[in-house]
DNA sequence: ATGAAAGCGCTAACAA
DNA sequence: TTGTTAGCGCTTTCAT
């Protein structure tokens, strides 16, 4: 069923029909109420791909994430979808794990489909971001563009790695492991860095053999624990760049013989979901991955609207919850 | 830049570009490798809006999930694009949390831009299903549709619900609490359906005031407790129809100063990440949401091919994970 | 093996 | 205010 059929219909050119479906102007009272009486009578739908042809717009964005189950990266790309939805545009969304997918995608969303723009979830900058079209609007979500020559949204990870130390500090602890996440991404290095900051700020020094490397996986932080005891570090307490990896540190710790947070306390980041009912309950840094998906959108749109405006780098606040897996520092007898 | 520009360039008509493209058998070998080379040197890309256009088709399928942040959809999603994009397809993908924006979306993939198949993604089956176009191939994923019109996937939830108290009735767990998830969603009923299975195959009398409806939430889990035992209830063991229930039920155990496993056991349902971390670590039934993803989006495809072809109704089957939150039943002392 | 013509369903410019 | 005429970039006849 075409334009043409409804314009028959309803006894008026196929253009009279099209005038109405986009609510022109110029069209009488009447005929504008019988073409639309009988559009809704025939069940009619405008061809949105014919609408693409004729006007040279999609008004498609694509989205790339590494996937699509991530709690952090499935929250941004809901939001970010939902309000590319309201503002009129449609949100295609694929999983690009790997570099070859994510050329292949590229090139199917960009180049063979017209999406208008491209909202890339990335946790750090790899040779892939170079496949990227020029001349096509990006907005990239977590890592930021190496030249600075897209728009980015991100959380305010040094101050999160600030925040998660000072918290400790604040609880007497001067001894604070760090267990990062990996560290070719972004947010680690960041996070590191706020981790460094605060522990300056408090006159101690930085200390090499307490900073060890995870993969964001429970186990990595279970495994970090006890590299950490074997090469005979002290601590009282640990900063984990998750919460993953702060639940797999707890688990080390106890089926060590310790308790959280009695003998050392263990805080976390992303507040992922029942990070209240672990035992015990996270302290962690709560991020608002929507708000993060949400802007991106509106960065991404607004950037088609207005190429040439300055490119906006926004920076989202993180906020500490505090729960029971942090208590004071309390000192330990024996040596 | 379109196919004229390559056919102007290379010197042949924009016809003989488009068998190029189109793999047509009928080209001259050498006419071939001349446009094949100027496409590459001039980065031509066929535009796929065209295409569909000329050949009224779109290679578009879509999925409608009520979100995309719980992480058993998440999974599911995931796999159904992955796989569909194999197939040669492109899953649109939106989140249609209600009635509305179902119905909106409906309208804007299935009818506007003309997506070719449908996925969808439905604990339960309510109105919204009326609003489905006929004609238009739909796989429904979790419920089944009413009248058998068409092809599902789902996972075993009788034999699920069956394995789970089975499970605890094997542990000597005669007295078992049941947590259903909403009893609108056909799983929770289906699992319901297994527990009172396994409990008369043991010849235990179906108690309804061991049976709870909770809404899938820890704390629901957690008040279902409070809740059964404010009412004299007396249990063993706990059957949870997801892990979060499992959860908060673990959680009300404790406060109210009794031990999982050693005084009630408790089992989940789904084997959500970290689960295994959780103290005690979850027992719990897996199941495997990429396959049904993977699954759905063949179905799907089949039968765009084969319209007419009989409906499937795959079921998968789920599987036991035993961890450390049940134990064999040990007779207490008291009353 | 190649080219010319027509048309997919719509919108944009122009004419009436 | 309405209708007519050209395309959008491609594929599909049908000629050659």
């Amino acid at each position: 069923m075409t334009i043409r059929d409804v314009a028959a219909r309803a006894g008026v050119s196929h253009q009279t029909v099209s005038r109405v479906i986009n609510n022109s102007e110029r069209v009488n009272d009447d005929t504008r109420a019988r073409v639309e009486a009988t559009i809704t009578e025939m069940g009619y739908r405008p061809n949105a791909i014919a609408r693409f042809m004729a006007r040279g717009r999609t008004y498609n964005l694509a989205c790339l994430s590494p996937n699509l189950t991530d709690f952090t990266y499935a929250n941004i790309i809901e939001a970010a979808e939902t309000e590319a939805r309201r503002l009129g545009y449609f949100l295609l969304i694929a999983s690009a794990p790997d570099e070859n997918s994510f050329t292949t995608l590229i090139d199917q969303l960009l180049l063979s489909r017209r999406a208008e723009g491209l909202l890339v979830i990335s946790p750090f900058l790899d040779a892939r971001h170079e496949r990227l079209p020029r001349n096509i609007p990006v907005v990239f979500v977590g890592a930021e563009p190496q030249q600075g020559r897209a728009p980015s949204v991100r959380l305010d990870e040094t101050k999160g790695g600030y925040m998660a130390t000072r918290h400790l500090l604040e609880l007497g602890h001067r001894q604070i492991a760090h267990v990062t996440g990996l560290m070719i991404e972004d947010c680690s290095r960041f996070r590191l860095v706020g981790y460094r900051e605060a522990l300056k700020e408090a006159g101690i020094d930085f200390e090499t053999s307490l900073v060890i490397e995870g993969d964001w996986s429970a186990t990595s932080g279970y495994k970090a624990v006890q590299q950490l005891w074997q090469q005979g570090a002290q601590f009282s307490a640990i900063f984990a760049q998750n919460d993953r990896m702060a639940v797999g540190a707890i688990r080390a710790i106890r089926d060590a013989g310790k308790q959280v947070p009695c003998d050392i306390s263990v805080i976390g980041y992303d507040d992922m979901p029942l990070a209240s009912y672990f035992d015990p309950s996270l302290t962690t840094l709560r991020q608002d991955m929507s708000a993060i998906g949400r802007q991106a959108a509106q960065l991404l749109i607004d950037r088609l609207a207005n190429p040439r405006s300055p490119l906006k780098h926004v920076r989202l606040p993180v906020q500490l919850v505090v729960r029971t897996s942090t208590a004071p520092y309390v000192m330990k007898g024996g040596s």
